[in-house]
DNA sequence: GTCTATAAGAAGATAGAC
DNA sequence: GTCTATCTTCTTATAGAC
């Protein structure tokens, strides 16, 4: 029985969430155990290295959970730039249902707070975004774009995603996003071969 | 000479660098007392509501930093598209001279690390996108542009521009900011009408 | 493995001497 | 106006009972 830890998974759930919405300084342990209904001596229990060990835990799992998502939907929707368009409105759509207060798995901001003070987290953050890089960029090289060009592209589209969802939810509007959607189509049209 | 108040412009900077650079839950008072050599009571003399307060003196000086610059460069760089690419190009030198590690006055992720706990910070933040946005939307309808087209513009660029200054401070590297700049070159190729 | 009580320090804020 | 000592609260982290 001690081999399904649900604490463990109530805990990163709820770090990760409060962790994307307010930060990573912005985000205490008391209220993590409080909000996931864990004891403190759990959360030491299943991250001995305290909170640095917790955050690069929560940032590794975004990272997994939103790869997945972008291969699904390479995968259901057959035209890249249709796909991508999905991806961002699907955010937009999230953002105003939660009235901009829920959990944005894209918005990477804490990537730039963390660094500051640590580089392993840094350089976790830095590996997402690489990550989700090269997925974008081998599915524009199916289309026949050379591999500098899908990569430049691929980390273009990640800069405005990025960058819309914090003006986002600044504005508390989704137009950000969706303007980012709308241009990501012109720049795509731009980059890929029509038949 | 009790007039010319050299404390709060000391903590003023001081506290404006620390903020953009560690964000506001990062940033402690003492931190900013300490690297500004001023005592604790001066700060609390000259910005009685504390933290919140001097936070958004801290925006709005930069909102009006920025404006500047922005204004600035319309005038001596004719071509809205180049003056666009000089602003942005200039945050790529500043970054890399500073090894990614000092005042980045654009990088305005703060912002949504304040709106979790701060309405005022937000709105704060929420101004200075609308200046900036519309300063750029306001060169661009001097070309002729409808002014639907020209927000939705400036409104694209603002967002990569700070998409491309988290990217780029998480992977240490320039490439997002000059990619970001490429990009809008392509995108006012496909908005403004060429001669 | 689970949970609580508490330590040690830093946070924001204040009172009051000078 | 300038500065310091201090208060309360909250932070991360740990010790140790069960």
């Amino acid at each position: 029985m001690p081999e399904k830890p649900k604490s463990r998974e109530s805990i990163l759930d709820t770090a990760s969430k409060l962790f994307f919405m307010q930060g990573y300084h912005g985000t205490g342990l008391n209220q993590i155990i409080k909000e996931s209904h864990c004891p403190k001596g759990s959360l030491y229990y299943y991250f001995p290295e305290g909170k640095e060990e917790l955050a690069m835990e929560c940032i590794n799992r975004t990272k997994h959970f939103v790869s997945e998502r972008w291969k699904e939907l390479f995968i259901a929707v057959k035209d890249p730039s249709e796909a991508i368009q999905t991806f961002i409105e699907s955010m937009a759509s999230d953002a105003k249902e939660s009235n901009f207060e829920s959990f944005m798995p894209f918005s990477f901001w804490m990537a730039v707070e963390t660094s500051a003070i640590s580089n392993l987290l840094r350089e976790t953050c830095k590996s997402v975004f690489n990550e989700w890089q090269s997925i974008i960029s081998e599915r524009l090289q199916q289309e026949g774009i050379d591999i500098d060009r899908a990569d430049e592209t691929a980390m273009i589209i990640l800069s405005s995603i990025e960058g819309s969802l914090i003006h986002a939810q600044t504005l508390k509007d989704t137009k950000p996003i969706l303007m980012a959607s709308k241009y990501v189509t012109i720049l795509l049209n731009n980059v890929l071969v029509k038949r």
